[in-house]
RNA sequence: GUGGGUGUAGCUCAGUUGGUUAGAGCACCAGGUUGUGGCCCUGGGGGGCGCGGGUUCAAAUCCCGUCACUCACCCCA
């Protein structure tokens, strides 16, 4: 025999085994349920697109995150950083395109980050956006979105951050900090919620901004009252800037729409503080942050009005956000959210006696699968006490016996695995029995 | 890219001031139970201590190097 290979995996990719398989399609199925509920269609786009599509869209950082390599052909190539800008890609190629456009992807994308606790180089986003629609409601459909599946999976402390990227170059206009380290400024102020006021002074200052602009800055970082209250004093302070108005105004209709929808008051939240990383945002900016494990943000987005002119040389107005599955699912696990008996897909196994009574088990196990119940046949060679070990390793709730007694008498018997009870049912009574038991419990 | 931590059975880890054939739990295999698992009992297989070098009569235990993994920063889902 050859040397063994070591089986290893790349660094920040996973495998997903069966048990987790069931768990991360249960909240991709809620995800994918919600946004179709909101009338948003299917989109899938490649692993790879040409490096001059993912190239200056992220930043700085984010061209230095994304992975990058020539192909045989020496074309310059990358993996997807993100699903917005392979949208933004796909809505200039495709011009006929109806819009209002709603679509949903859920793919991977890569990073070439180090990988940390909740963080991985190979990921799923779920994203949903809005294209064509230059509307405050296009971004409020998208947070009554991300409220109604965080709903459904049953979290119960989160908050929705809203801000707008317009109030903050509002900021830094009125400021005199000087618009070319906008940029800057805007991870500064981020930090607020890690470092504290102090800290975010010290990172204005070693920006080399005039201590007057940083004064200014802090200011209207510490204002203070309910969201309404805080958007009036935000719109007082920032009277000196076009577009710090027209963010005020924005965002006020936002949460006008907002409080329309079911969502209560306490789920989200203007936050000045919030800045987010990628450079393409132009407009309101959101994020859902948990406390509970402090793993950040689990939803992230925001609207990008210019994006999309990159590509196709007509500016088309966008919004949208990407629901973090990976983070969902850890917090979930560390929450114990998940309900119960969520480890296999299969309810039943067909158990085969011995090679006599095979015919039996197949006709059985055809009879269920027609029925539409998911049926595992038992395709090894054990004995009955190996074929219910398998059982109860792969957690299938429910063992069907068919030895000579049974077949004698056209009959099955089926084992509970839970409680261990058995009971020995008719053949025409079978599917409607383990429906009742898989069902109901 | 920067800093810290750890590397002993498939997994989680223990291994006293360096000293005889390196341990436990879980997992795995077999039997107790040739129509039934999960619990229990009995037995068994499996590592030579990340790798390389050094010190020593003697190293998993000390030193040097190297690799890997991991946590944090940065940034982000």
């Amino acid at each position: 025999m050859a040397q063994k290979i070591e089986p290893r995996i790349f660094k920040g990719a996973r495998d997903f085994l069966p048990p987790q398989m069931v768990r991360r399609n249960y909240v991709i199925n809620i995800i994918k349920t919600v946004f179709e509920k909101y009338g948003f269609e299917p989109l899938e786009t490649p692993t790879i697109e040409l490096w001059e599509t993912l190239s200056g869209k992220y930043g700085e950082e984010g061209d230095r995150l994304t992975y990058r390599f020539t192909d045989r052909g020496d074309r310059e190539v990358g993996l997807r950083y993100d699903l917005t800008v392979p949208l933004s890609r796909v809505v200039a190629m495709y011009p006929q395109i109806p819009k209002p456009f709603k679509r949903y992807q859920i793919q991977p994308v890569w990073r070439a980050d180090k990988p940390q606790k909740g963080r991985f180089r190979e990921f799923y986003q779920c994203d949903v956006d809005i294209v064509g629609s230059a509307s405050m409601l296009a971004d409020a459909e998208i947070i009554a979105i991300i409220y109604e599946i965080l709903q459904i999976l049953r979290f119960e402390e989160f908050t929705i951050r809203i801000n707008s990227r317009k109030v903050l170059s509002g900021m830094v206009e009125v400021s005199g900090a000087g618009m070319e380290k906008e940029f800057d400024i805007y991870r500064a102020i981020d930090k607020l919620d890690k470092i504290g006021f102090e800290g975010v002074a010290e990172e204005l200052q070693k920006l080399a901004i005039p201590e007057s602009a940083v004064g200014k800055l802090l200011d209207i970082l510490k204002i203070e009252g309910t969201p309404a209250q805080r958007l009036d004093t935000a719109a007082g302070l920032l009277a000196g800037s076009a577009a710090g108005q027209q963010g005020v105004a924005e965002l006020i209709t936002l949460f006008q729409y907002l409080s329309r929808y079911e969502i209560p008051g306490s789920c989200f939240a203007f936050d000045i503080c919030l800045a987010r990383g990628l450079d393409y945002y132009t407009g309101p900016i959101y994020e859902t942050v948990v406390e509970k494990p402090r793993i950040g943000s689990i939803t992230g987005g925001g609207r990008y009005d210019n994006l999309i002119g990159l590509f196709s040389g007509q500016s088309q107005p966008a919004t949208g956000s990407s629901v973090g599955l990976e983070r969902i699912i850890t917090v979930m696990e560390e929450l114990e959210m998940f309900p119960p008996q969520l480890n296999t897909s299969t309810g039943v196994l067909v158990t085969v006696f011995n090679e006599d009574l095979l015919p039996y088990s197949i006709q059985i196990a055809g009879k269920l699968r027609q029925a539409g119940i998911n049926t595992d046949l038992y395709t090894g060679a054990s004995k009955l006490r190996g074929q219910f070990g398998l059982a109860n390793d792969k957690n299938i709730p429910l063992v069907a016996v068919a030895g000579p007694d049974e077949q004698a008498q056209g009959s099955v018997n089926v084992k509970n695995m839970a409680s261990g009870e058995q009971q020995t049912v008719p053949l025409d009574a079978l599917v409607e029995y383990i429906r009742s038991i898989l069902s109901g419990d």
